[in-house]
DNA sequence: CTGAAAGCGCTAACAC
DNA sequence: GTGTTAGCGCTTTCAG
């Protein structure tokens, strides 16, 4: 790594000025084609990179957004990974014989991974690179504000960040929210049909599957999903004249481990509920793991809802009833919805709210047919 | 989105000189108690976001690393989604009624997913942002050289860029090179055992399960992946006095629609072979898809294997024997040298192997219990 | 402990 | 078409 060369180096390689180095960059076609390829091969033979920062101040846009969304604080905790001396480590294989029913924190995180995808393809599309930050703990803001100072735009995952935060961040570079409600009417922001998904669900259970007793399993209090959810559920209740109370009685936190304890609670009351909807996949599946160990048949005895469509909800036994939520779409249409302000800044803010689909399988209806492939 | 307070602004409002300002944003010890909460007042007040391009032009790091690989060109036929006017767009929610045996594309990407998982969380970890590229196609090289240019170190996934491209960037910042086998030995480079996995893997079913007759299917020809994974089974067979051709007879594509073409294509000859082992797991869950379809039952007739640990091969039945590559290790791993080779630019290149972990699981042997939660 | 001043490498007018 | 030049906003010696 000796010191890279600039367009200083290349201009007087090619023997021409930095302006013509700059131009042929940008602009290749404002440039003579004999004068072009000289410089181009100045360029090769050099093996000029030409610096992002520098051309980051100068144009006053760096080609980068950011996307940031705030990390689940579990991930805080990971111990040091050797890595063990200067030279090459062992390597090896051991065999282990794995037993059913790890623990799926993993899959935690399957709905980022997948808003990021969206993200990072529409980037790429769009002539974008991508800076992923996600914020944990204290340092949450640090980063946030870090990210707004270096790139184009900025994406943000709902709860993320504070309104104060966003406020002030927007006034640096157009902030896009991501998922959750609106919060006033100045901010780009892209959504997901959340009450109308779950209303539709509820609905379903009630007039198709003549469900009347219908548990709801809340997720973690505060999320805006969550209260969106719930309130979608209320309301198919209300739309019925059916009682709802104000409040969720049960609630996990969002994951499988939560759902089994929900679902055990439920099992050790007296009578079942015909339904139980979760505000998502993980509990489901957690209230379906508790019911397998209470001999409780899904969906004979008790129908199990979630909400998200994660992949693990298509693989499960009884495959999960659910609501799609357009993961990866999300995540394009917020990169579409900077490109859009980074192109036309004064437009007035914009609020996109993407459809869900309620997907039956086989926690609600065995009449889906089981035909495996 | 007014013009953004500078450091000129700060400095002015606090009464201090510029250098005072990046001094107490940067070293704030060095700075008198009072100065500093002067100048951090005016921070807040203004709502300063320092510039992080014109920081990293200055100060000749970004605090950003990179991390690039090469995308599924399948991914590059994607159609536009409508941002549907200006105001909001509908939302809703429709039903449908999944039917199993959808295609699985999505999960192509789940090694890369949880590579990034792992960088991510290892960049933040180190205190770096992370700047995330997928090169498709044409501008693949454009894309990486672009990334060299904004980022104090990159991370290339094996097969992402030709060898001359990673000797050029490196020239400029340090590179990672990660998975896939090591090339010259300039770079540092993180790889994981897939050789001594395959190899492991296959001695068990010859060795443990008295399998003698095995059947290889490769994945896509030129994976470097690929190439390790069959001289694992060669050497496994070669250890034995095992005749192996010199070349994999069966060949998919690392999807699972290949691997199903593959299983047709087996099924149909007469005679079955104990066992198929795959290059990745995907292919081995198709082949067990061709294998239900035609009536074969996995393990008794047929013992199949795969590669990778994917969720999906936790998920099926029966579940899915395989070498689980650390795939997050692998990311953290490789941030972690990075970050290493930054700290001290002239140690010498290390290469670091991961182990992986033969996974026994229900396709190879039938007395793992099935005892489900 | 603080300020003055010299760049960092590039882009974008504006001349020629 | 191509060259000159003035910054972009910050970090970092070096003085004081």
């Amino acid at each position: 790594m000796t010191k890279p060369p600039t367009v200083y180096d290349v201009a007087h390689h090619a023997g021409v000025s930095i302006a013509t180095v700059s131009r042929v960059l940008s602009r290749p076609d404002d440039v003579k084609p004999a004068t072009r390829d000289r410089v181009l091969a100045s360029v090769g033979e050099l093996g000029y990179v030409p610096s992002g920062a520098a051309r980051g101040l100068a144009a006053r846009r760096t080609g980068v957004i950011g996307l940031f969304f705030q990390g689940l604080d579990a991930m805080d905790d990971l111990g040091d990974i050797a890595l063990e001396g200067d030279e090459a480590a062992a390597g090896g294989a051991r065999i282990v014989r794995d037993i059913p029913e790890r623990t799926d924190t993993r899959t935690l995180n399957l709905y980022f991974d997948e808003v990021l995808r969206g993200c990072e393809l529409e980037s790429w599309r769009s002539g974008f690179a991508l800076l992923v930050g996600v914020g944990r703990g204290s340092t949450a803001t640090q980063t946030v504000r870090d990210m707004a100072g270096r790139v184009d735009g900025l994406m943000v995952l709902a709860g993320s960040a504070s309104e104060e935060e966003l406020a002030r961040l927007s006034r640096h570079v157009p902030i896009v929210v991501m998922a959750g409600p609106r919060r006033g009417d100045d901010l780009d922001h892209v959504s997901v049909s959340n009450a109308e998904g779950m209303r539709t669900l509820t609905a379903h259970l009630i007039d198709d599957l003549g469900a009347r007793e219908l548990e709801y399993v809340a997720g973690s209090l505060g999320s805006p999903d969550d209260a969106e959810r719930w309130s979608g559920f209320r309301a198919a209740l209300a739309d019925r004249s059916l009682e709802a109370p104000e409040e969720p009685t049960l609630r996990g936190d969002f994951t499988r481990e939560g759902g089994r304890r929900v679902g055990r609670e439920l099992f050790r009351r007296d009578g079942l509920p015909r339904a139980v909807v979760c505000a998502n996949d993980q509990m489901a599946l957690g209230v379906i793991d508790a019911a397998r160990i209470a001999g409780v048949a899904v969906p004979e005895e008790l129908i199990v809802t979630g909400f998200d469509g994660i992949d693990a909800g298509r693989l499960s036994a009884p495959r999960l009833t659910t609501v799609r939520q357009p993961m990866e779409t999300l995540g394009r249409v917020s990169v579409q919805a900077l490109a859009r302000r980074l192109a036309e800044p004064k437009l007035p803010a914009m609020s996109v709210r993407l459809p869900v689909e309620v997907v039956l399988r086989e926690s609600s209806e065995s009449s889906v047919s089981v035909s495996l492939p």
